[in-house]
DNA sequence: ACGCCTTCTGCAAAGGATTGCAGTCTTTCA
DNA sequence: TGAAAGACTGCAATCCTTTGCAGAAGGCGT
């Protein structure tokens, strides 16, 4: 039933090498023939089997992204940029999801190497032992982690963390909450060391934490928050920013007159929330995007190291309606 | 580098077809050399070939899944409805995102036809002239549209339209607006099929639109329904509702206490609102797990027609507090 | 007119796995 | 003890492409 090479060579009346030859190295074959032969195997809907191809060319022309959970909003957008991105180029991608278990993302990664040209791992929360055994048997690719000599796209989330402090501090506010995520995440680590780099004189910051990185670790952060008499918060991501603010709706704080709140990732859901809220954006569409373009040129570019392969992306405040200057110290 | 067949063969000192025979008719070679063979192939950590397998045996171990846009949180749960149950079955999905171009759509099926054994469409966006063009490639299961002679789940979503009226009526709302989403939409077809059928003497329905089925789409419904001087409304689908929302409160309307809003999707960020959003609930992960179901029976089970595999899914009204009484029409 | 260089095309091997067929070795039964 | 049946295993063809090598044809310089 489907056309192979062959059917097209007899129809055309030439070898499978020219037809062959046709689709993967066309100066090399006469343009009239060329031409005769792209146009039956058109004519007969032909499409090259990959996996033949894959088989003796050692490319799938396939690659694999793995996340860690597509129902966290974070990473919709960055396989929406890897899969566009793949496509331009001609890939397929393979998508699984770990479902947050490190042993079965380690399993899958072992299970895809056969088939891909290279995995990318969106905030891949493997262990440096589990690492260890993956690393080799395909080309990787890691998105918002840095593994020593491996090819990675990370966030400046240090840099947006300083946007977020400035910002408010700009409004007027003194005494910021940062409500930490998992302690182990790489994302946390380094949103800390952007902290710290935003240390100011005029500015005193707690850190509380650390919270479920979800919508249902917000009402305990904002308990907390509220305790400490801050004025403004900055969370770790925007799903608990969100879990917050209605946390703080329900105590009767009103954003931002009474708290100012921060969120981080700019999910498409923070721009809808009432009120909206002000996030760091962190491009992850783009990030997608740049971890193909990392792949291939692992890929491609000989002896490229992997280890040079680095692209950081900037990040971006988005001011919405959650910040706004402090309130009056003195009750208005 | 990899190892092959050949490699554990000769290390096993056996033929290849006996190590061959181990993984795929077990019985059929001696307890003994298997239990050999099997810990030699572990050892050595080999992997068979899927692409070669394929080749000989014509059947990939793939699967694809085309959505129209991974940005819509509608897809991603069923997205991973449908790769856990493909791992489950021991295969592997291609993802692709058309952004909601038809003939984009329509590309990828092609495309993809030769690595996979069957495609699941999501809410295909195809013309029946399109579909025409690519039935027959491969085997397809639909999601959320029906289309002759093909295998589809989809939801109930006329009954899920008639929980949300009942609900409404219950709570004693006698002027509703059901906001149309895109009208060629199947989707939108049933929704407003379920709307008729859920008539009833003491509720008047007006039908407004149709309105983009996103956010930025709900503004301009908002203000229509306000002219319509309705106490509750009914959205396409919850981007939509949470639009309508924030419009609301843009212009001092306070839900629920003067206007209900029901959406519909139950998307992740519908509890997240606020109030928390009233939605129908579509089961969205199990939807991708019965598609799997359904594609795997269509490659299996022999002289399984295509279009007595049907699956319907019920849908489920989740009442958050964005629905309530409606104002006392005394003013109080 | 000859040889050489180009340009184009075809032959056949290779890549990793599956599988029909045939061969070997045991076992069983008469 | 011999033959037939049964249980395993191996050989080799096959799936669809790509690609090194060689052959064919045409053009050019001398």
């Amino acid at each position: 039933m489907p056309v192979t090479i062959q059917d097209v060579a007899r129809e055309a009346g030439v070898s499978v090498s020219t037809v062959s030859r046709a689709f993967t190295v066309p100066e090399m074959v006469k343009d009239e023939t060329r031409h005769y032969v792209l146009a039956t195997a058109e004519r007969m809907g032909y499409r090259p089997n990959r996996a033949a191809r894959g088989l003796i060319t050692g490319k799938t022309g396939n690659l694999g992204v793995i996340v860690p959970d597509l129902s966290n909003p974070f990473f919709p957008n960055v396989l929406k940029g890897v899969q566009a991105r793949a496509r331009e180029a001609d890939y397929a991608v393979f998508l699984a999801d770990c479902d947050e278990n490190p042993a079965e993302e380690m399993a899958l990664v072992q299970a895809m190497a056969k088939q891909v040209d290279g995995v990318i791992l969106c905030s891949s929360r493997m262990s440096a032992t589990q690492l260890e055994r993956v690393v080799g048997t395909t080309s990787l690719v890691f998105i918002n982690r840095q593994v020593r000599d491996q090819a990675a796209v990370t966030m400046d989330a240090a840099g947006g963390i300083r946007q977020a402090v400035d910002h408010l501090a700009a409004l007027g506010h003194r005494k910021i909450a940062y409500l930490s995520g998992p302690r182990t995440s790489w994302s946390n680590r380094e949103r800390r060391r952007g902290l710290r780099r935003a240390a100011r004189e005029d500015i005193e910051i707690v850190e509380l934490g650390p919270f479920a990185p979800r919508f249902d670790g917000g009402p305990h952060a904002a308990d907390l928050a509220l305790a400490e008499g801050v004025t403004a918060i900055i969370a770790y991501n925007d799903l608990m920013a969100l879990g917050v603010m209605s946390r703080l709706a329900d105590r009767g704080v009103s954003v931002p007159r009474q708290m100012s709140v921060v969120g981080f990732d700019d999910i498409s859901m923070a721009g809808m929330a009432t009120p909206p809220l002000t996030s760091v954006s962190m491009q992850n569409e783009r990030a997608g995007r740049a971890a193909v373009d990392l792949l291939l040129s692992l890929l491609t570019v000989t002896g490229a190291e992997a280890g040079d392969l680095r692209r950081e992306l900037e990040c971006q405040l988005i001011v919405r309606a959650s910040t706004a200057v402090p309130p009056d110290p003195t009750g208005r």
